[in-house]
DNA sequence: TATGAAACCTGATATCT
DNA sequence: AGATATCAGGTTTCATA
């Protein structure tokens, strides 16, 4: 997490192949970028470092783990005071179905990606957190219908 | 990608294990999980042709590899004519900064998240995209202004 | 039929040039 | 930075319940 030294050709080659599939071997990555294994293995392991590379994780389909209901839910907020508005958003990490929360300009304050079970799962999470007590003055639920593009690669 | 059986508590504690770090050694996921090696990598390997693991990738720092402006943009398009609304979809392909397009309910039809370098390329890119040519009525620019709770994992 | 122990072998890490 | 040696850890086999 230190200073980050400008990223040259080489880490961005590297950084296009783990976005895809973290578990190619430093021999493949090497061959495809034209370098050494011991190369590539240095600039990953300063990438990591430095925070570039946040971590490594593996990608679960939401409908095979049996929440097939995903929404996007944008939140208005009663009050702008920071100690509440942080109240919110503490209040979320207890709820596994919320995976992110985005704070976000425009008429809406947060915009949330939630993975339900169900419809009545879900309409029991908005009853529980998007309350008045919980400084939340109205929220709009945007159901996914489909997944059309979903990557977490940001090809550089 | 076949039919997958019913996940037990083993299977589901060591996708939550792999979706917070997918480099955890097998000999550290059995011991965590009361169970031996041999067996976790067998849940492991049935799991990933069952395609409830997708993939295992890195994930990255938008920030740190030069994408500081990072954007949900609602769109409205004018036709839903299939072919011109998979044409649409298939327009955000080509463009890199574009990282996911989910198709939703309500008085938008997708929601598209954007990592662009600064204002003047995200510019250039609704310029590029969001066009009526492209099927597009309406779009609207909800910036994120901080990233409060940013996972990919479905806690089980 | 699924598990755990142990052998085996690939691939990650450290050292040296 | 690249080549080599070492060692950790992933994979296969086999025995067992």
């Amino acid at each position: 997490m230190t200073e980050q030294h400008q990223l040259d050709k080489l880490d961005r080659q590297i950084l296009n192949i783990l976005q895809d599939d973290a578990t190619t071997p430093l021999a493949e990555i090497a061959e495809r970028v034209h370098s050494s294994p011991a190369t590539c293995q240095r600039r990953i392991r300063q990438m990591q470092n430095d925070g570039v590379i946040l971590k490594q994780v593996a990608l679960v389909n939401p409908t095979a783990v049996g929440r097939s209901l995903s929404v996007f839910v944008a939140v208005e907020v009663e009050s702008q005071n920071p100690m509440l508005l942080d109240k919110f958003v503490r209040s979320l990490d207890k709820e596994n179905d919320v995976v992110s929360c985005y704070e976000i300009s425009g008429e809406h304050d947060y915009l949330l990606l939630v993975h339900a079970e169900n419809m009545t799962s879900y309409h029991q999470l908005t009853r529980r957190i998007f309350t008045s007590d919980n400084n939340v003055r109205a929220f709009k639920s945007q159901f996914i219908m489909d997944f059309n593009k979903v990557e977490t690669k940001i090809t550089l």
